[in-house]
RNA sequence: GGCCCCCUGGUGGAAUAGGUAGACGCGAUGGACUCAAAAUCCAUUGUCUGAUGAGGACGUGUCGGUUCGAGUCCGACGGGGGCCACCA
């Protein structure tokens, strides 16, 4: 075999090892001399399989931006660590039967060697682990401030659990009340589950999302799952009663349309007010109701079940008496568990009604025969609101509500508190201690982090109780200072815990006193620039967004956001345009690519394959032109006598090419636009082999602009054009716009629209001059030939229309 | 069902503010180099038509609109993707 002049495994090993032993990117983050620059990639989960080609992709885009910022002069702060507690690992580890922490090291141990073998310039002094307890110590530590503000509780929430499996199933575990696994019955049942009081930030969360420079899908995203909703809950009173219930609407221009009201099966007036005769039908269908999972109760949502409580409400409006239901399409868990039904202008209400023979009646024109009317128009039957359009007739009708006393203004979220609790044993123990009298007791700051004791048996205990119950006593049962017992809890926290402060440890990981120095965070917090998957828009990023609201609330951050820009990398698929997955054999493994092409062309072909944020397919071709384009560069230090030469003269054929190159990577770097970029880097190399020499400095400026994207060959470069010093702090190129004013500009000319001639004319050149040279053109003049000239547009720079009829 | 996004050559994708559609790459074809091949370098490459030329017509999912001019703006439809899904 010919000895290879690209040598990119030799390259590549050298450098990895030579950043990671000289600390070259480590970040001094006291240092604040300079401008701050952090920006932060969504630490991975370190599984079983190692990294995949997606992984990369996130990656490769925050290490240019890092590498460019670094050159540009500020300080970089570009940490990596592991969100290494959770559902997989332990699973995993059950089945090899090997403990998840000894399993998670040997994970976290190879990702970091990937990770480091595709030349990332991590600072890796600033890595952390969710595992490691000199983290969740501050994990804990917030948890238990959340506690003493009132925003963790405990409580009973009903919950799916399949008594033949022994365990909690999600929702989508859930198949028409049956497990996915084994077809086994599913109940729901409420089990105690402590929660984090998300709803108390809807509010903020909605209204901040303004002040983000964020995908506008993720905004939406998380606006609809924040749901906030205006509307008036109304207040019915039941007839010959004391009894009365409150329903929520955004429809109270329709009260006078109203013919029943329904209540959720789990409403808690249900059993106390459901007459004699009624009850046992009522019981009936509530347990049905209420053992039924979430997704059955959706999932069927065509039929619209319900049973007459045997009572009636009066309508506050107008006095009539109406009929009360318990209907499942009516949700405990939404506004007051409670509806007005108005069937003439509510799908749901329309069905309900046709099926249950309950009267309709109509309070906006419109053809109500099939279906319900649900657009604008103008009220009917609705005494003083009549001729009113619905923004019209929800003033008048709410503000006769509040006159009598029967409603009021009311603002409902779809959020729900956020279940903080799991039955497993790979998470960070809830510090929280539960007296005899079954009191909550907060550990003491002084006692955190609580550890997680190191168990044989961690597998799910049976009836959904947690691993921990089987803790030794040492660990589980506590003397109080009084001498009283107390026992710790034993549930963990969820997988989402640890990943919502991890940006605040990065800037001080060490710190032993605090979450991270004060002084510090002041100055690096918000982070600048967050890339990674759209998979969490509303989990993490809405968790870690939770979390760090409240961190402002309590005086630790001085920053309301954490995340100021966010950018989501496109999933990249396998060749054949599906996605990468084991069964259809379409999975591509970046250490077979570093051997096979190297780091550099995988981390130049991902991008250059598109943009960033979309979605794209893998391809063996494009590959192979990534380590094409590279070996052509590299020809300019290796085998410079072919066609590409190095040169100390300017011959200034290139200074349009270079400039403009440069211009065009700094501005596209900055937008994320690395394809363009790219491309942009491509033209001037195919400039450079046509004028067959490049001039130095023109050349050293490229290798700056080139290794972001490509680190190990630009820097292998750099030291081949005799640098001594590294490239990773050298200035960033700078360009010349008087080089970009060309004297020629090229004016396209056309007749009604469509392009006849392309005139070269003086940059300067009036109207009139590039008028008399359309008119002289032969391109031109055929077209003009007996018509009348109506109109001409110029657009200096750019194009002439000439108008004929 | 609701909301959001997308649709450009054989192919991945370019195209500030509406102003030469198809940059750059892949693939393909031809040439140079070579005993030959690979690699490399150079050239051509939207479709139809014209003669292999000059040229012409058409062309950004479909139909319509606004405009001197539309891939770009507006409306309807078709296709694909994402998120939420009885939220009153």
């Amino acid at each position: 075999m010919l000895p290879m002049s690209y040598d990119f495994i030799n390259i590549e090993k050298k450098w990895a090892s030579y950043w990671v032993d000289n600390a070259t990117f480590y970040c001094d983050t006291h240092d604040f001399s300079k401008p701050k620059y952090y920006i932060l990639d969504m630490f991975p989960y370190p599984s079983a399989q190692g990294l995949h080609v997606g992984h990369p992709e996130g990656y490769t885009a925050t290490d240019i931006l890092a590498r460019m910022k670094r050159m540009q002069g500020y300080n970089v702060l570009h940490p990596m660590g592991w969100d290494a507690f959770g559902l997989p690992a332990e699973q995993f580890a059950i089945k090899k039967n090997e403990h998840p922490e000894k399993f998670t090291r040997a994970n976290i141990a190879n990702f970091k060697k990937q990770i480091q073998a595709l030349g990332f310039s991590y600072d890796w002094s600033k890595e952390l682990a969710t595992v490691d307890p000199s983290y969740y110590k501050w994990t804990q530590w917030i948890f238990l401030q959340m506690f003493k503000h009132d925003l963790a509780y405990c409580a009973n929430i009903p919950v799916n659990y399949c008594p033949e499996l022994g365990t909690v199933l999600a929702n989508e575990e859930v198949i028409d009340g049956k497990s996915e696994r084994g077809g086994f019955p599913v109940i729901r049942m409420p089990m105690r589950q402590w929660m984090l009081k998300i709803t108390a930030y809807a509010d903020k969360l909605d209204r901040d999302l303004v002040k983000l420079d964020w995908p506008k899908s993720t905004l939406e995203m998380q606006k609809n799952w924040i749901g906030r909703s205006e509307g008036v809950a109304i207040t019915f009173k039941i007839k010959n009663s004391e009894a009365s219930f409150e329903v929520f609407t955004t429809r109270v221009d329709t009260l006078f349309g109203c013919t029943y009201c329904c209540l959720a099966p789990e409403h808690p007036l249900v059993e106390k007010l459901v007459s004699s005769k009624q009850k046992e039908a009522v019981e009936a269908y509530v347990k049905e109701a209420t053992t039924k999972s979430d997704l059955t109760r959706t999932s069927t949502n065509k039929d619209k079940t319900g049973v007459y409580l045997g009572v009636e409400a009066i309508n506050p409006i107008n006095g009539k008496e109406i009929p009360v239901y318990v209907a499942d399409y009516v949700l405990g868990s939404y506004g007051s568990g409670a509806v007005m039904a108005v069937p003439a202008h509510d799908e749901r209400d329309y069905a309900f009604a046709k099926k249950h023979g309950l009267p309709i009646v109509q309070v906006l024109e419109g053809d109500i025969s099939e279906q319900a009317m649900v657009e604008d128009g103008k009220h009917i039957n609705s005494e003083f609101a009549d001729g009113l359009n619905i923004a019209e007739a929800k003033v008048a009708i709410t503000k006769k509500l509040v006159e009598i006393n029967a409603g009021k203004r009311v603002v409902n979220y779809k959020l729900r508190d956020w279940v903080f609790s799991r039955q497993r044993y790979w998470g960070e123990p809830i510090p929280v201690l539960e007296k005899e009298d079954g009191t909550f007791l907060p550990v003491d700051e002084s006692q955190l982090p609580v550890v997680l004791p190191n168990m044989d048996e961690y597998k799910p205990g049976k009836a959904g109780r947690p691993p921990l119950e089987e803790a030794p006593s040492s660990w589980l049962n506590v003397t109080l200072p009084d001498g009283s017992a107390a026992k710790r809890e034993t549930n963990t926290m969820p997988q989402w815990a640890g990943s919502c402060w991890y940006y605040i440890r990065y800037i001080d990981p060490k710190n032993d006193n605090a979450l991270c120095d004060e002084a510090l965070l002041k100055h690096w917090l918000p982070v600048d620039l967050y890339v990674g998957g759209s998979e969490h828009a509303v989990l993490h990023l809405l968790y870690a967004r939770f979390w760090h609201k409240f961190l402002y609330d309590i005086g630790v951050v001085n920053c309301d956001e954490p995340f100021q820009k966010l950018y989501h990398q496109g999933m990249i698929l396998g060749e054949n345009g599906e996605k990468m997955s084991k069964s259809r054999g379409n999975v591509v493994n970046p250490d077979d690519i570093i051997l096979s092409h190297g780091a550099d062309s995988l981390r130049l072909f991902e991008m250059f394959a598109g943009p960033l944020n979309e979605v794209k397919p893998w391809s063996t071709n494009g590959l192979d032109g990534a380590k094409r384009f590279i070996e052509r560069v590299y020809r300019f230090v290796d085998e410079p006598s072919v066609n590409a030469k190095l040169s100390e003269d300017n011959d200034g054929k290139l200074d349009y090419a270079y400039n403009f190159m440069v211009k065009k990577v700094t501005s596209d770097y900055d937008d994320l636009a690395f394809n363009t970029a790219i491309s942009a880097m491509m033209v001037f190399i195919n400039e450079c082999y046509k004028a067959d020499k490049v001039y130095l400095p023109y050349f050293e400026g490229f290798v700056k602009c080139f290794s972001c994207v490509c680190p190990f060959v630009g820097e292998e470069m750099w030291a081949r054009l005799g640098h001594k010093e590294i490239l990773a702090y050298q200035s960033w190129p700078t360009y010349d716009e008087s080089k970009l004013v060309l004297a020629k500009v090229k004016i396209t000319v056309s007749v009604n629209g469509k392009m006849r001639d392309v005139l070269e004319v003086s940059k300067d050149a009036t109207q009139e001059e590039v008028q008399a040279m359309a008119f002289k053109s032969n391109k031109v003049s055929p077209f003009l030939e007996g018509k009348e000239i109506k109109k001409i547009i110029y657009v200096p720079g750019r194009i002439l229309n000439i108008v004929v009829a």
